[in-house]
This record gives C-alpha cells, sequence and structure tokens, in this order.
DNA sequence: TGGAGTGTGTACTGATCGGTAACGTTTGTG
DNA sequence: CACAAACGTTACCGATCAGTACACACTCCA
C-alpha cells in the first residue's frame, strides 16, 4: 500500500491553517509550507474548504482524544476527572505551538451559522460538551445540564483568555472556580 | 464644519468588517456597502489596516460605554452591578445584529500577538477587566484580582457559546455561575 | 474671483486569489 | 516487463486583492 497522501495532506494543511489562519493562507503558501504539489492536492480535494473541513475533522478527533485520555489518565473519579480538563488545558496553553482553538477561530473567518465551516465547528463544541455531561452525570444529581454548560464557559473562556488576556494561567483561574461551581451543585 | 467624512467611514466600515470579517472584506466590498469612494477612503487613511484599527477604536469606545452605562443603570450596589454584565451580555445577545466579540474575531484573524489589531484587541479585553476590578474592590476583599479574571472567564465564554453553543442562553448560565463565585469569595 | 481642499467615478496597476491544463516522471501491481 | 494511477513541475486562467492616477465637481474662504 501506497502512503496516504490525502492524509499527509490533511495533516500538514492543519498545521498551516492553525498557525496562518484560513483566509490568511493562500494555496500557494499552502504548497509551500507542506511541500505537496497543488496538482496532487486538486487531486483529492475539490476545493480549499473542502481541505478545511478535513483538517477540522482531523483536529476535532486529535483533539479530544487527547483531552478525553489526558482527563482519564490524570483522574480517577468522575469530579477529579471534569476538574481535571483545566489541568489539561493548562498544559495545552504551556505548548509553543498553541494559538488558541482552531474552531473558535474557524468559526470567526465563516461566521455565518449554516456554513459548513462554521456547523462543524460548533459540532465539535457539542460532543465536547456530551462527554463532559456524560460524567457530569456522576457527580451531581441535579441539574448535570447546567454545570455542563457553565464548564464549558469556563473551558472557552479560559482559551480566550488564554489568547488575548494578561493574566498568567487562566487555566488555574478557571479551575477553581469549576471546584467553587461542582462544590455549589453538590451542596 | 463639514460634517466629518472620516468618522462617517468608520462608523460604517465598522458594520460591514463586524458582520463580514476582515480578510473576507475587499476594499471593493467596503466600498459598494459603505457608498463612499475609494479615493474618498485613502485620503482619510494609508491602509485597509489603519481603518480596521480606527474601527476597533470606535468599537472599543462604543461597547465599554454601553456596558458601563446599562449596568449602573440596571444595578445600584457594585456586587449587583457585576451580576449586572450578564444580564447586559443577555441583551446583546437578543440583538438581531449579535455576531460575537469584535475582538475575539480580530485577533483570531490577526494571530501574531506583536499584530496592532491583535494588540488592540488584547488592550480592549484589559480595559474591561480593570473596570470590572475597580467594581470588585468594593464587593470582596480578599483577592478581587483572581474574581475579576473569573468574571471575565466567564464573560468570554458565555460570548463563544452564545456564538457557537447550543445553549439557550449561556448568559444566565454564565451569571449563575457569577453568582456562585461571588458568594464563595465573600464568605 | 480664484485657489485649496474635499468629494465622486472610473480606470488602472502589479500581485495574489482559487483552480485547471498539459506533460513528464515515479511507483505499485498485473 | 508493461500499464495505469499517482505524483511533481510549470504555466496558465479569470477574478479579486490592496492601492493609485486622473479628470471632474463642489464648497469654503481669502
Amino acid at each position: 500500500m501506497r502512503p496516504n497522501k490525502r492524509d499527509e495532506i490533511v495533516r500538514k494543511a492543519l498545521e498551516v491553517f492553525y498557525h496562518n489562519g484560513f483566509h490568511a493562507t493562500g494555496m500557494d503558501l499552502l504548497v509551500k509550507e507542506t511541500g505537496i504539489s497543488k496538482t496532487s492536492m486538486y487531486r483529492h480535494f475539490r476545493t480549499k474548504e473542502d481541505i478545511i473541513l478535513a483538517t477540522l475533522r482531523l483536529r476535532d478527533e486529535n483533539f479530544r482524544n487527547w483531552l478525553y485520555r489526558r482527563i482519564e489518565a490524570m483522574a480517577d473519579t468522575p469530579k477529579e476527572q471534569l476538574l481535571a480538563v483545566f489541568d489539561a488545558l493548562e498544559e495545552w496553553f504551556a505548548k509553543p505551538e498553541f494559538r488558541g482553538c482552531m474552531f473558535i477561530k474557524a468559526s470567526a473567518e465563516f461566521q455565518e451559522s449554516d456554513h459548513p465551516i462554521h456547523a462543524q465547528s460548533a459540532e465539535h463544541k457539542r460532543l465536547l460538551g456530551d462527554h463532559f455531561l456524560k460524567i457530569a452525570r456522576f457527580v451531581i444529581a441535579r441539574d448535570p445540564e447546567e454545570l455542563t454548560r457553565q464548564l464549558m464557559i469556563l473551558k472557552e473562556g479560559a482559551i480566550i483568555m488564554a489568547v488575548m488576556g494578561h493574566s498568567d494561567n487562566p487555566a488555574r483561574d478557571a479551575k477553581s472556580a469549576a471546584e467553587t461551581l461542582i462544590a455549589a451543585h453538590s451542596g
């Protein structure tokens, strides 16, 4: 079997789009940065938009897998796992390649809510929320949905503050807030 | 005095950039949407980037003035004012022209942290945080800085969830979280 | 009255946009 | 070995990008 060129395109394009932005990355730059010919790209994908969608699918898979496994590795109980989300965020923010959430940026560049790219970004957040909710059901009995929505708000807010804010450690702030909220919901 | 054309450009360009995005808005579209000639724009501004920066300055002024006055009108005590931020957010999210936070979008499209547009967006968040901190000092004595950072996280997170999320009312979720946090910090 | 300053409209620049055509080369497989 | 699919290279397409040049109209003020 030949090494899968399509996957290679998606893998490399992901890095370029994440680092450079979507509109700001032209196909010529994509060719230069990935070292893959334009002919090859358009043999596997109809349009630039299709490439973007494929990178977002890969990013969704990579990020959710990483986060889920990370919080499982760091914590034993469901409650500790919910809090470990913010420890994982802290690790993410510290990575040198950290450039914010790719889906927030995608939905910022493609704003119409019925646009495929926007819809797919929203889907990523929905899947994350579903996973958190499953865990939250083990932690509290009354209104785990509200707690989950609030934890999502903390997570997204921490990401924004990590990109734009002046706070040293938004993940730690968010985690201590999460501790308070979980305690309040449990009481 | 002639009516100030420069201000008119900034006012109208603000709407177009906010609705359409920065990279996605070309100068020709800007001319069409604003009804102002390209010659006139380049007489008042050297580059498109200068126009963007001017729109962000106006947006910062408009938004902060609106928010500050709104929470003053809605609440008497400092604690109620901090919570009224989220009532104001709810009003904002409900506006038909709501398209998320212009500064989050700007910093998503211009990612380099030393880019003037990115820096100006971060400055907006800093000014907001400073204002919240002044109020928070009246509410709690111990670590108002941390509470402020957490409220900022809630605010930014609520905006993201309003744009991408599936929750009905992220502002309400954020507000109830803020109530819990303030109570915890006060106790 | 007559510039100076400000505005519009149109046409233009070179560069870049997303995407394609043609052609030769490599590579896995029958 | 032979063939076909996959790949790279190069050149190209029309459209659009940010920005400029030029001719002309209006208004203010000396």
